[in-house]
RNA sequence: GGCGCGGUGGCAGAGUGGUUAUGCAGCGGACUGCAACUCCGUGUACGCCGGUUCGAUUCCGACCCGCGCCUCCA
């Protein structure tokens, strides 16, 4: 039995897709206007495990994320960079794409784009016009009236007079209410259009997404995830288009990401204070910046910090110490251990992936002693227990000593290294231990670490 | 102000009404020419104050502190 916090209803709730063994899942992607960030990669990170693991517990999953290519932070990027909105984004897809596969994340199984689903969005509008829950402004902008619909401020938990209240006002809007949003908005002469009923424009920033899940979909879905900062106004208004456009209920479950804060602070665009997926892969390895994020819970907040992600990099070592020599047996022939079962109770909790990372380290152990008392077989039964764990969270899925020896810009070759490593094992034998362990710290110096074994010596870049 | 989340050992980070999280760092031992790796062992942890209970870090209440959303942001 599984077990998901619902932000809907604050509480973990037993898990029941709609359809039996089927699972229906649409979480936000980027607006690309810019290179992700770290936040974008724990969210990315998260529900790639989060698919991984329904998948791996049998369930068929339909993965859908978006690509909002379409809004207002786009248009003034790329006309400060003097180019067609298009090429930006083009151009921010291919680098989200690029990150993505660096940091182990599956592609989802349908990426719309909000551009290439203008009709949907045009008729979805038109229903809501239709049915007097949506409203045409003197300005040509269309939109939702928001005291049209009871339930609105369910998910967030906000009161629509608190709102109104305190809505921020904007004089060149028509809106009946303040916390009214746009569904369309009239494009000035000369910027990107479309036709629609109501003029040459384009769609606000939330109806794209009611508009590609349900057709995704379905009305009504199983999850819809996505970032902490998300949850009101986009995911509020959500619902608010999509039940009132099909009349039946949005998504059952709401998942939520935890932010990532950089000294106590959460990181955003709008602060300034973040770090690109692809800054911070210039000094990690990618599989140590995913291990960072899993290795706390998708809900919890977790501070960026290099000392972080140095420790986690020491832990994720430790793992693939375990591996380095062993080739693991056949997964299929390594029926379900306590392990599997544990590792399962974890994930089953809320996907807890602190909790299942415990079970990889307890497996890792169990290797070891294995290894230290000769048992070739049993060691290489559990190395593929923790092949196959670490598979559910995208880890440990390197050869180990790809993983040691990945190339991080050093001034030594690998060719390098090894003719100083043969000096040393020169000087050994003749028991010249100054001159090796010179090397050795020559070696050191350069951020070399070289481990000796029965078998002979490996080497890793520390 | 409204709504929500959290305070766990030196650090990171799970979890539980009474029994070892785990990792990093530290310390002792084994292994090693010496190291590294690994193994074995080791550490007065649960913000504060009350309450419920035979027993609370775990439940309830108050308080203190931190954070998030309420505006574009994953």
């Amino acid at each position: 039995m599984m077990r998901i916090y619902n932000t809907l209803t604050q509480r973990k709730e037993e898990f029941h897709p709609l359809e039996s063994g089927r699972v229906r899942m649409y979480v936000c992607g980027m607006t690309v206007y810019d290179y992700c960030h770290l936040g974008h990669a724990r969210v990315l990170v998260a529900f790639d495990v989060i698919t991984r693991y329904l998948r791996h517990r049998g369930y068929d999953v339909h993965y859908v994320r978006n690509i909002t290519d379409i809004d207002d932070k786009i248009l003034r990027r790329a006309e400060e960079n003097g180019e067609p909105f298009s090429e930006l984004t083009d151009r921010m897809i291919r680098a989200m794409h690029e990150d993505e596969a660096r940091l182990g994340v599956l592609s989802p199984d349908e990426e719309p784009r909000a551009t290439g689903h203008i009709e949907e969005i045009v008729a979805m509008i038109h229903r809501l016009i239709a049915s007097g829950h949506a409203y045409e402004a003197d300005n040509g902008d269309v939109y939702f009236a928001v005291e049209s619909f009871p339930d609105y401020g369910k998910l967030s938990k906000k009161k629509l007079e608190d709102l109104v209240a305190g809505a921020r006002v904007d004089v060149r809007e028509a809106k009946r209410s303040p916390a009214d949003f746009a569904l369309w908005k009239a494009a000035p002469e000369g910027e990107v259009s479309w036709p629609s009923p109501w003029g040459d424009g384009r769609p606000g920033w939330h109806i794209e997404c009611s508009a590609m899940s349900t057709k995704c979909l379905g009305d009504t879905f199983d999850i819809h995830g996505g970032g902490p900062d998300l949850l009101f106004p986009h995911h509020e208004n959500e619902i608010a288009q999509s039940e009132c456009a099909t009349g039946h209920p949005f998504a059952r479950t709401w998942m939520h990401a935890g932010a990532i804060r950089v000294d106590k602070e959460k990181m955003s665009k709008s602060l300034g204070n973040f770090f690109t997926i692809r800054e911070i892969l210039e000094k990690h390895p990618a599989e140590v910046v995913r291990y960072f994020l899993v290795s706390s819970h998708y809900r919890s907040q977790v501070d960026y910090s290099e000392d972080n992600l140095v420790e986690a990099g020491r832990s994720l070592t430790r793992l693939y110490h375990a591996l380095r020599g062993v080739t693991p047996a056949k997964s299929d022939s390594v029926p379900e251990t306590g392990h599997d079962r544990r590792f399962a109770e974890a994930m089953d909790d809320d996907f807890n992936t602190a909790g299942a990372m415990a079970v990889l380290h307890a497996v890792a152990n169990e290797i070891n002693q294995h290894r230290r008392d000769g048992e070739d077989l049993e060691a290489r039964q559990s190395a593929a227990v923790l092949v196959r764990l670490g598979a559910v969270l995208g880890l440990m899925q390197q050869d180990p000593e790809a993983f040691f020896q990945a190339d991080t810009g050093g001034e030594l070759s690998a060719a390098d290294i090894e003719a100083m490593i043969q000096a040393r094992a020169d000087a050994r034998k003749a028991r010249d231990f100054a001159e090796a362990d010179r090397i050795r710290d020559e070696l050191a110096d350069k951020g070399i670490i070289l481990d000796d074994s029965r078998e002979g010596t490996t080497w890793r870049r520390g």
